[in-house]
DNA sequence: CTTTTGGTTCTGGAAAAACCGAACCAAATT
DNA sequence: AATTTGGTTCGGTTTTTCCAGAACCAAAAG
């Protein structure tokens, strides 16, 4: 019965915005947030560009930047199909869970920049301060070790299955 | 020698620019993270509104600003010394690492939305992609609990020293 | 070789974010 | 009680971000 296709689809709609302003919350633009929520979601999961666009009601520009940063940091890709040249882009899960990863791993970066803010203070000036700074930097390094490991395990897991 | 100092000065007017930039990629603002960084850079640690302002040169309403989000995020708080009504702000080491530990947990988010997307998707239409985002959840939860659990450890690690 | 299709790139404008200066305020000082 | 000090809050300006529309382009179709 139609009402519960427009019941649907409105849900969707709604996971949609909740998804986008997440996505968003993690560095995206709104719309290239909603077109990886969008792309998420969809069922057929791989979408053409006309249809993003549609679902979205935003202009072809905003969509195809949308998708160009999605696909260059490997989150996105496509698919074609013989005798049609349109694309279907969909979600590249190999290439999401990779950025997931680095993103994970961003965590060095940090203490890689306080290690040097370590070199740079003066070590008698404040003791106790630089005790503590030590302790930061002992957590993040401890941190990202232990993710890395992590990471590693799952890999491994991964493999033998 | 004044030569010596200066050089020292400029380095550290970098690394504030730099590390500003790495908090502000981390969601503060410009002026936000260039606080936070020269706070964690200056010695005494414990620095005044006023020298705060001028070493960043900015008016005193951002730098008032960005001091209250960090002292309501739990990254800075400040001392009184007697008869000194000034505020000397520093780095909260104990809010930081508090800061740092729930942005972690935020990876759980992510995990409980992509719950919700399984749910709403049909089952049977695409089973690989869905055990592919099956994956992805489970990777999420898998992270989240192990990160937790090194938290934990640590924390422990603390307790007993 | 002209037209259509499936996009991409290049403006421009609207909206939002970040910052500044001025007005303001409470507590201390004169 | 008037002034100074140490900030905070309010309004406006600049800068940046985001998006739309049009021009553009290459490949395919007619």
């Amino acid at each position: 019965m139609a009402m519960v296709e427009e019941d649907k689809l409105e849900r969707i709609q709604q996971k949609v915005e909740q998804m986008g302003v997440f996505f968003e919350r993690s560095g995206f633009t709104p719309m290239t947030g909603r077109v990886f929520a969008y792309l998420l979601i969809s069922d057929p999961l791989h979408q053409d560009f006309f249809a993003i666009q549609e679902f979205l009601k935003a202009s072809k520009s905003t969509v195809s930047n949308a998708l160009s940063v999605l696909t260059t940091e490997g989150l996105v890709d496509y698919i074609t199909f013989n005798g049609d040249r349109r694309r279907y882009f969909r979600i590249n899960t190999a290439g999401w869970l990779n950025s997931l990863k680095t993103k994970v791993r961003r965590v060095t970066v940090l203490g890689d920049l306080l290690q040097e803010v370590l070199k740079e203070r003066n070590q008698e000036s404040c003791p106790a301060f630089n005790n503590e700074l030590k302790k930061i930097v002992f957590f993040q390094n401890y941190l990202s070790k232990g993710i890395e490991q992590l990471i590693v395990e799952w890999e491994s897991r991964q493999a033998n299955t």
